[in-house]
Order: C-alpha cells, then sequence, then structure tokens
DNA sequence: ATTAATTTTTAGTCTAATCTAATTATTTTT
DNA sequence: AAAAATAATTAGATTAGACTAAAAATTAAT
C-alpha cells in the first residue's frame, strides 16, 4: 500500500457517505487536487487489488475490503489528530495536515499502543468518532445546524470539516464543541443563521451551518 | 526533500562519523540495501542542491547546510525513539524502524513539541545524544568495550547500533543501558571477551563488544 | 432523435527512484 | 610499468504517480 493509494481509499471511502455509495471520477480529482486521468489510473490498480467495485464510466464504490482499510486509516487519522491537540496541545485548527502524514505510518501494533496510551478515546478534537481496534465506531444523533429552526436549542458536538480556515473562523467567533446556542432567526434571502452564542448574536452563512454538527 | 534524500543524507553523515569525512558510493550501497547505481545518481542530486560535496570517483562529504540537515533528521528520529520506549512502552530493539518512519513527517513544529511534551530529553533509549533544537548535542566520554583491557570496570552507556538482532541479544544476556561490567580475560585467539556482569561470567564476541558504549 | 455538453478514459510524456549490464577510472599486484 | 582487480559511472529499462491533449462514452438539451 502506497500513501497515494490510501488516500484514494480514504477519500473514495468519505464521498461515498456523502453520496450513498456512489463515488465519480471528477469528485474524487477535485477532493484530491489531483486530476481525473490520474484517479482513472489509480481506480483500475484499486479495482485490481479487490479494494473497489469499479467499471468503467459508471462510478465507484468500496468492496468491505476496501471499508475496512478506510476505517483503519480513519482510525489512525483520528488518533493521530488526538494526540497532538491533546498531547502537544495543538488547536484543533492545526492538526489535520500532520495527522495526513502520520496516518501513513506503516504498524498496526504502533496505533494499539498509541490508542491505549491515550486512554482509548472515542471522539477526535472535532467530534468526529475514532473506530476501535476492532474498527467499531458510532455517531452521535445528531445533526447538522442547517436543520434546524428558530428557536430552537442545542450544543455543538462536532463539524463536518477540518479545514483549517473553516475552524480558524469557528474560533474567532467563539464556536467551540461544547458550545450552546439558539437560533432566533434565518434569513430568507441567502439562508443565512442568526445565532445567539455565550449572550451574543452572530450571523452565519448557510456554508457555515452546514458543516457543524449539533444535538439538540 | 524526498523521504529518499533524506536518508542518504543521515547515513552518509553516519558514515562520516567513522571514516573522518570520507565516504564512498559501495559503502553507502551497501547501508542502505540498495545499489551503487542508484547512489551515483542520488548523490549528483544531492550535489546540486548544495548538500554534499561531490567529485566523480573521489568520494563525498557533507557540506555545512547537509550537516544541519543530518543533525535535524538525526534529532527527530531520537526523539521518536523516547517516544516509543517512554510513551508507548516499546522495547528499546522495536523501536528503529518505526521512528525511520515517523523521522520523514515534515514538521518543525511538532518536533520541537514533541521535544517538549517528552520533557527535553538529552539521550535516547539507545544511549546517543539528542541533539536541542539549536542541533546541540554532546557525547559522553565513553570508549567502546574492545578498548578495555582486562580487569578494566565500567558501566554502559550506550550502544552504537539499534540493529534489533544485537539489541535482542543483549536483553537475553541481561546488558541494558546502566549495566556494570568488568573484563575477565581476552581470547588471543578470536579476540572474544570474558565479561562478568551481575555476577554472571559470560562470553560475547569481538564485534558485540565493538558496538557497546563504556563509560569507566 | 439528433445535437450539444459533460464526464471519463486512453495515449503519450515526465520525474523520482530503482535496477542490470556495459563502460570507464582508480587502485593494487605482479 | 603493465596487467589485473576493484570501484564508480553511464546507458538504458522499469515502476509509480502525475500531467496534457485527444478520443470515446454518457447525459442533457433542443
Ligand atoms: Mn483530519
Ligand atoms: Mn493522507
Ligand atoms: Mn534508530
Ligand atoms: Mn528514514
Amino acid at each position: 500500500m502506497t500513501n497515494s493509494e490510501e488516500n484514494y481509499i480514504k477519500e473514495i471511502y468519505k464521498l461515498s457517505l456523502i453520496n450513498s455509495n456512489h463515488v465519480t471520477t471528477n469528485e474524487i480529482a477535485y477532493e484530491l487536487s489531483t486530476k481525473p486521468p490520474s484517479v482513472s489510473d489509480m481506480l483500475k490498480k484499486l479495482s485490481k487489488k479487490k479494494l473497489i467495485n469499479y467499471e468503467k464510466y459508471k462510478g465507484v464504490n468500496l468492496t468491505s475490503k476496501g471499508q475496512n482499510l478506510a476505517i483503519y486509516l480513519t482510525r489512525k487519522h483520528r488518533l493521530w489528530e488526538f494526540f497532538l491537540v491533546n498531547c502537544l496541545k495543538y488547536n484543533w485548527d492545526e492538526v489535520h495536515n500532520i495527522a495526513e502524514q502520520l496516518e501513513h505510518v506503516k504498524s498496526e501494533d504502533l496505533i494499539n499502543r498509541l490508542d491505549k496510551f491515550l486512554g482509548f478515546p472515542k471522539i477526535d478534537p472535532h467530534g468526529e468518532p475514532i473506530p476501535d481496534i476492532n474498527g467499531v465506531f458510532n455517531y452521535l444523533d445528531s445533526k447538522s445546524l442547517d436543520n434546524l429552526g428558530i428557536n430552537n436549542i442545542g450544543k455543538v458536538v462536532g463539524v463536518k470539516t477540518d479545514d483549517t480556515d473553516f475552524l480558524k473562523y469557528l474560533d474567532k467567533i467563539n464556536i467551540s464543541i461544547g458550545s450552546k446556542l439558539k437560533i432566533i432567526d434565518i434569513n430568507k434571502f441567502d439562508q443565512s443563521f442568526e445565532i445567539e452564542i455565550k449572550n451574543q448574536v452572530r450571523n452565519i452563512s448557510f456554508d457555515v451551518a452546514k458543516n457543524i454538527l449539533i444535538l439538540c
């Protein structure tokens, strides 16, 4: 397994959660900042390794072997992120890129020891569940903020992306995991949300709202 | 900087400590388990980057830029080894290969935070000094065991290789960092050493003796 | 049902890192 | 000083992963 193959598998996994298991070449290319011909090449290779189901022109999804691998890579990524925030005192917006490197270190034993050292954490710094040694994990019963209505109250339990700019923005407007907030109003024109958080009223765009996970 | 370039720089550094700054193509190839033509290619590349001084057929040594890089890579390698042994409870014979991977993670900040998290250790699990953030480090005033004479007494303060088989063997014969030992006899035929350690007399080969560092 | 637009794949090129086989330099022996 | 042995380099191939440009398949519009 090369790093590149692993990155493709992780990305296909991520996209298939959004697109109900049907992932296209162009999507993968866009997300990995590569070009469609590179993706086509890689899909052939992953298909030959039985990690994906692939028919030319028909899109792609993971086999169960591919899915297990994706979950294992996700486990590694999130455990390293947990380590970076909790041990090395990184902020949650700084860890994704380093974890992208650390996740490719090859040693199952290393990850299981790291897991133990960290106290078998269940949730990463962005509120995402960390698969255990058997690949088992549970999502909280949360919704993204854009699904809430006026006067709804909830608690932030996670984010859907760990993009640095997005997380820095949340820091700036004082939203973090655990924050309680209330929907004051929804702007009919641009779907932006007026929310109350820590006794301050703020406006956030629909795009931002979509990426915040709330438990009511 | 690719991983491969980094591995060559580290190896040239290691060899130039032994061979007083004159490193040959074949040596590098042998140590990196690669072939001389691959080394020749890489030497050209490293030379173009001003990391080594290289003249065809004349061997090679590091520029000061290359040396700084080598020391930085050594710092990363040894800090990760310290982490693996002291946090993840690995045995000293298990950590080298994992550290070979971790050392290539690109983030200076990560290493400086790791250093702080570990309490700025000065010595790695094999008794080797860990360069600080400025690349400064000190060797103990130790000699390898083969330089001692009969009846000399000393304490093991380090090893010269972190080869798994070598370290496993030391574990088996009860030698670890801190062990006190005494030279009982030296076999004139094969230069093997008879030593007393923890009230037991053992025989070790010249090759093993050469790789054990002693402080008298 | 054609035509047009979009998506995906193929064809061919490039770079990094490796290899084997052949050639050239250097060093050692005679 | 010439021959032999050793060491290092060049030549040419290969593999992984990426790219551009061109072709083919699919989907959307008229
Ligand atoms: Mn992440
Ligand atoms: Mn990655
Ligand atoms: Mn090591
Ligand atoms: Mn390495």
